[in-house]
DNA sequence: ACCTTTGGTTTTTTT
DNA sequence: AACCAAAGGT
């Protein structure tokens, strides 16, 4: 095995003897290289079984990295490693033992989208009021529960909300138990409480997986924590990799505390730190450095480098948002003449609708570009819609894919033949496929909604029997065309609809290249491809023979590197957003955003930002961002073509005036009508003024000042 | 069933 | 501004 390959730190991390260890990876100082060399290293030396190794990533694409690296570096064929992702591994091992977790054997997986549509649905099953319980609030919610572990019973309500909120979950809980479907957060719950509560499979697993290797650790939350504690056990040695300073996920529950918690829970763990980094020109590390050190309660990491300094960071002062664009645009095609192709090139932005101006400013210049991001493929409305089809045909207890297609394509089935059937469902506990049938049996329906409902069943049992023998693709492919998907679409005028029906063909291709690239044996091919949509929606490659730009926000840049990288829109309010400006925790992950955005620069570094930006539809002045002056200045060049604009102070936020007139926020009025009620917004002045007012008994109501007397 | 209007938002993204 | 979802109208 090659170790001379490898700096000292990394040989250390690598031949590590066989118990917890902590690698501290900073940015670009070869993380991936050390694990899949410590993978290959415990096989080879330590003659550990690859059948006895799991090796857990945080996304699929890190997942076949390794898995492809591994093999290259391997001589036996990696297919019995079990590395993959928390959901994925979870998902693997609630399939082998769906029946010991409470599932049945066809369960399907809820994206997000799906898991919105019922807690919304389930809100309104409890007759609450969905403005006073926001669906969206309910599914965070639920999901911030289920990363604690915690299941409904054992949630302790707050408040009057809270308790609300508590029996939303417990329905939302019975109605995916019925349903036969499970969250994303329940594949993790779900595993977790199968090896917590079983002691024989938790022994099983504990005593097969002797070594674990975590991947990015500072993304972990609670439940990820508790479930790699459970298969560790006592025995198991364990390998984590990652970067505190690179934390950038903790909105969506990551806990970089978890690192913390590590060395506590593991005794013996040791910290190795990989400082050196292969990236970057040392001015960069600098500033990176810099940077970063402004954060507190960090592990302490500093890189450095053997290389050049290399040139200064160019910080661009734009006059507003469009200028900004073209001074990227021309560096852009000045670098192309000299130096780099396109591809080399990336642009970062903290937040999605910064790309639009920049778009449109390398179109004028004809220069190639991608946008990173955006709705993946599985997530468009026609394809899961088709899915919806494949799901009701594998389950037809999957209430979510119903309420999708019971009407789509429209068949004459409306809203209120819809709410007859879920109320019978809520009334007999029934699924909405059971209650439907059973709503037909007893002739319940006026002829016409029974021959409307009659051919929705038919469709279905026709299309199961007609499936059955099929190839997966040509199971799909006869869906679209029974369905009358193709046709609904078909109508559809415009681009969008031909883009739509090229997505449904593209379909049957993926479903073709599926069943080729191995249909795991121990699911049917509709449930495995269902799963591989749902849980590996990979979003496509990009054709690597194209030369273009990249655009991308900075949260998915993380784990890449550019040779150019310029960091647009650094300006306060903007980045750091104004939405974490308030909260010095939330100060600090935005600061390690940028951390993350100026490691990712190899060779040049531009940072820009303009003194004018429309935003939401105003234009407003904002002051440079605060982690321009937090990077020395020795170490930047500023460029401002134009003489600095002479602007007002900037006001801290949206400011609202206390009072207006005679009323004021939070004020009990009285209306005439609608009875007593709390002002919550205030809107215009003087004779215009509306009032928003949050009634006890009507909800809210936006009322002309007038009709209203202070209580 | 399809259209228009209104209102309410507006970070970041994976699984 | 621009987008989306829901409500209301035809």
């Amino acid at each position: 095995m090659i170790l001379n390959s490898l700096n000292p730190a990394q040989q250390e991390a690598v031949r590590a003897p066989l118990g917890h260890q902590l690698v501290l990876a900073g940015a670009g100082s070869g993380k991936t290289r050390v694990l899949t060399h410590r993978l290959v290293w415990l096989v080879e030396v330590e003659k550990v079984s690859p059948f006895n190794i799991l090796a857990v990533t945080f996304t699929n694409k890190a997942a076949h990295e390794m898995r492809s690296r591994i093999e290259s570096l391997l001589q036996i064929p990696a297919k019995t490693l079990w590395i993959g992702t928390f959901h994925g591994l979870s998902h693997r091992l609630l399939r082998a033992h769906w029946q010991e977790a409470g599932l049945p054997q066809s369960f399907q997986i809820l994206d997000s989208d799906d898991q919105y549509r019922m807690v919304r649905r389930v809100i309104l099953t409890l007759n609450l009021d969905e403005d006073r319980f926001p669906p969206k609030e309910a599914q965070w919610f639920i999901n911030a529960q289920k990363e604690e572990a915690r299941e409904p019973h054992q949630v302790e309500p707050r408040d009057m909300n809270g308790q609300t909120m508590i029996k939303i979950y417990q329905a939302y809980q019975e109605a995916c138990q019925r349903a036969g479907v499970i969250d994303f957060a329940d594949l993790l719950l779900k595993t977790y409480k199968l090896l917590q509560s079983n002691d024989t499979l938790r022994a099983h697993y504990q005593d097969r997986f002797r070594c674990l290797l975590v991947d990015e650790f500072q993304d972990t939350n609670a439940i990820q924590y508790a479930w790699l504690k459970l298969l560790a056990g006592e025995e198991n040695a364990v390998m984590i990799v990652g970067d505190d300073d690179q934390s950038i996920y903790g909105w969506r529950g990551a806990r970089i505390e978890n690192i913390q918690r590590f060395s506590k829970d593991f005794p013996g763990a040791k910290i190795i730190r990989l400082e050196q980094n292969y990236r970057s020109t040392g001015t960069i590390l600098k500033a990176a450095n810099a940077l970063i050190s402004q954060n507190s309660g960090r592990l302490g990491k500093n890189l450095w480098t053997e290389g050049k300094d290399g040139d200064l960071i160019t910080v661009y002062a734009g006059f507003n948002e469009t200028d900004e664009a073209f001074f990227i645009v021309n560096r852009i095609r000045e670098l192309r003449q000299s130096e780099h192709s396109l591809r080399e090139m990336a642009i970062l932005y903290r937040s999605n609708a910064q790309s639009r101006v920049i778009e449109e400013a390398l179109m004028q210049f004809g220069i190639p570009y991608r946008v990173y991001g955006g709705l993946r493929y599985f997530d468009r409305a026609e394809i899961k819609d088709a899915l919806a089809y494949l799901r009701i045909i594998a389950n037809r207890s999957d209430d979510p894919a119903f309420e999708r297609i019971i009407n789509t394509p429209t068949r004459g089935i409306g809203d209120r033949t819809l709410t007859v059937i879920r109320d019978h469902a809520k009334a007999t506990g029934l699924t909405l496929w059971a209650a439907l049938e059973q709503l037909l049996q007893q002739k319940f329906f006026t002829a016409r909604t029974e021959n409307a409902l009659l051919a929705f069943v038919n469709l279905i049992t026709s299309m199961t029997e007609k499936t059955l023998p099929l190839e997966l693709h040509k199971q799909v492919e006869y869906v679209l065309f029974a369905s009358g998907l193709m046709d609904h679409y078909r109508k559809e005028k415009g681009e969008k609809g031909l883009t739509r029906l090229e997505n449904l063909e593209e379909l049957v291709n993926a479903a073709h290249q599926f069943t080729q690239e191995g249909v795991p044996d121990d699911m049917p091919p509709i449930a495995a491809f269902l799963a591989y949509a749902a849980l590996e929606s990979s979003e496509e490659q990009a054709e690597a023979y194209e030369d273009c730009v990249q655009l991308m926000t900075l949260h998915s840049a993380k784990g890449l590197e550019f040779p150019v990288v310029f960091l647009a829109g650094c300006e306060e309010e903007l980045f750091p957003h104004y939405l974490s400006m308030h909260d010095p925790k939330a100060i600090e992950e935005e600061r390690r955003l940028c951390y993350v955005g100026v490691t990712r620069a190899m060779k040049k570094l531009y940072m820009t930002y303009a003194e004018l930006r429309r935003m939401h539809g105003k234009e407003a002045y904002h002051r440079p961002s605060r982690f321009l002056h937090e990077i020395p200045a020795e170490l930047i060049h500023e460029i401002r073509f134009r003489a600095k604009v002479s602007r007002p102070q900037p006001i801290a936020s949206t400011f609202k005036p206390e009072a207006q007139g005679k009323f004021r926020i939070g004020q009990e009025v009285h209306h005439r009508i609608f009875g007593d009620g709390t002002v919550i917004d205030l809107e215009g002045d003087g004779d215009d003024m509306k009032v928003k007012v949050r009634f006890a008994k009507v909800g809210t109501k936006m009322l002309i000042a007038s009709y209203l007397s202070a209580k």
